[in-house]
RNA sequence: CGGGGCGUAGCGCAGCUUGGUUAGCGCGCCUGGUUUGGGACCAGGAGGUCCCGGGUUCGAAUCCCGGCGCCCCGACCA
């Protein structure tokens, strides 16, 4: 492998972070503080995250659809919790058309009180239920501090918004969206592997009643929530009356939840699987999975590209052909900062022998395979990437947790990663304690390692650490 | 909002302490040529309201006053 020309990850990973953002050209930093230019190759891969997500959502049998915008302010303040959670971080509309507004319109930083009152025009039946929403959108949240991706003023997500005819269907609803949905993508696309729980209270959405969370551990060994999935029991029915008539004939309220997952999950991408070279993409995710380069910009050389190339799209790989001049050293550096998981180079040298090398991202290891032999070892080769960056972030995760027995303990485990023990020991006076160091619980889970239903369960363990 | 730092070419910076004629350097960019198996080289070239406003001075990137903006570290958060 060349020398880096990041700053490596070992001496200052914000730093790394950002080095890769700008030279992978993922994106820059907008005009406006906090906001988020996204670049060609940054929206590539948001884009499959999009398609991925999107599909997954489909088949639970939710619609999509848009919500404006601009929603009123009045409209927040009817859901008690909601409106004092989200108050902070709104930006508001006083001025437009050259007039001081009668209401100040709220530039929406989540949409579950439009959709609510939506919902309510909608549903009059109980055979209206389940009714399953979900938009792709972009929100605004006036952040303190912005990162690029992580923390954007102006973030790209989607937001799944559902009502139901009772509790139980809620809840399963929300549930199903979480692990067959979220976790689904994030272990077979995302490769990464993240701890499935339910947030304690003080770290719950605004106006929920319960928070599903997969908290992925970043190579510095702090947490990233990836994606959540609300119960909002009958909050916001009630703020909206949500209403519709049972099979009884009487008026009953539903019960909602809301989901989502945003562009952070891009960021939560670059530092779960980067390292020092660079982005590492698993290959399901990578919008380039193979690129063919030309080590000289030759005919015979560019043929044969152009043959591996057609050979690897006929077998379904998304594939990329770089013969454009500048030296081959620069080429190959700068794909390996985008994390394409798998280089074709293709030289004269080897080109004698009918050979080509492949070299894998996430390993460096080089293959010398025959011409004819690159599209079906790609193939089974990106399969092999997929598996192994998943098992290798599993290893990492197991590795980085420590099971310790009091919170002076999980302090100290959460300076290089996570901790786990028992939520009895920890209770609302230890979350106080552990702030002091900046370590939150990240979620609550059963001993076994699944999502307790909600937080009155008896004998559950918390993961706690440092977050983003 | 607290603590630190910075605004000079597209990007990264030097120059400012101790004011002085044409404001430099690296990368990038353009042209031509040689190159290309791990960030190539040579030659030529383009590109600047020195953040803004005021002041001091014969003279301000440099000194003084005021403003604005940005970045990093914390508190808030997908």
């Amino acid at each position: 492998m060349a020398q880096s020309v990041l700053t490596p990850q070992s001496e200052d990973f914000p730093r790394w972070y950002q080095d890769v953002v700008a030279k992978g050209e993922m994106a820059d930093n907008g005009p406006v503080r906090g906001t988020m230019v996204i670049r060609p190759y940054g929206w590539s891969i948001w884009e499959r995250m999009q398609a991925e997500l999107d599909a997954r959502i489909k088949e639970t049998g939710a619609q999509n659809a848009y919500f404006p915008l601009f929603i009123p302010l009045s409209y927040f303040q009817r859901e008690a919790e909601h409106v004092e959670g989200f108050s902070p971080e709104l930006a508001v509309v006083t001025h437009a058309g050259g007039e001081e507004l009668a209401e100040p319109i709220v530039v929406r930083p989540t949409s579950e009180t439009v959709i609510g009152e939506f919902m309510a025009k909608w549903i009059q039946s109980y055979r209206d239920l389940p009714l399953l929403l979900n938009q792709w959108s972009n929100v605004v949240r006036w952040e303190l501090r912005p990162r690029l991706f992580l923390r954007s003023s102006e973030f790209l997500w989607q937001e799944g918004h559902t009502a139901h005819a009772s509790y139980e269907d809620a809840n399963a609803f929300a549930t199903k969206i979480h692990l067959e949905v979220y976790n689904d993508f994030l272990e077979n696309v995302l490769a990464a592997p993240t701890y499935l729980g339910i947030k304690p209270a003080s770290e719950r959405f605004a106006g929920a009643i319960n928070s599903m969370t997969a908290e992925g551990m970043m190579r510095d060994g702090k947490a990233l929530q990836m994606a959540t999935s609300h119960e909002l029991g009958q909050n916001f029915a009630r703020a909206f009356d949500i209403y519709y008539q049972s099979e009884a004939g009487q008026a009953e309220l539903c019960y909602t939840s809301s989901w989502g997952a945003s562009t952070r999950m891009v960021g939560g991408l670059i530092m779960l699987h980067g390292d020092d070279n660079g982005l590492v993409v698993p290959p399901r995710l990578a919008p380039i999975q193979v690129v063919v380069i030309a080590v000289r910009d030759e005919p015979e050389v560019n043929d044969a590209c152009d043959r591996v190339a057609a050979s690897l799209k006929a077998a379904d790989v998304r594939v990329r052909i770089d013969h454009g001049r500048g030296s081959f050293g620069r080429r190959v550096t700068d794909w390996e900062i985008k994390g394409v998981p798998l280089r074709v180079e293709v030289g004269p040298r080897d080109l004698k022998e009918g050979l080509v090398t492949v070299v894998r991202r996430d390993t460096g290891a080089k293959v010398t395979l025959a011409l004819d032999s690159v599209a079906p070892t790609a193939a089974s080769l990106l399969e092999e990437i997929q598996v192994d960056m998943f098992e290798g972030a599993k290893a990492r995760l197991a590795e980085a947790t420590h099971d310790v027995a009091n919170i002076p303990e999980a302090i100290e485990a959460a300076e290089t990663g996570f901790a786990r023990l028992d939520w009895s020991q920890v209770g609302e006076a230890g979350e106080a304690e552990l702030k002091v160091d900046a370590v939150t619980v990240r979620c609550l889970q059963r001993r076994d390692g699944s999502m307790p239903l909600n937080d009155t369960e008896d004998d559950l363990v918390c993961i706690v650490s440092k977050s983003y």
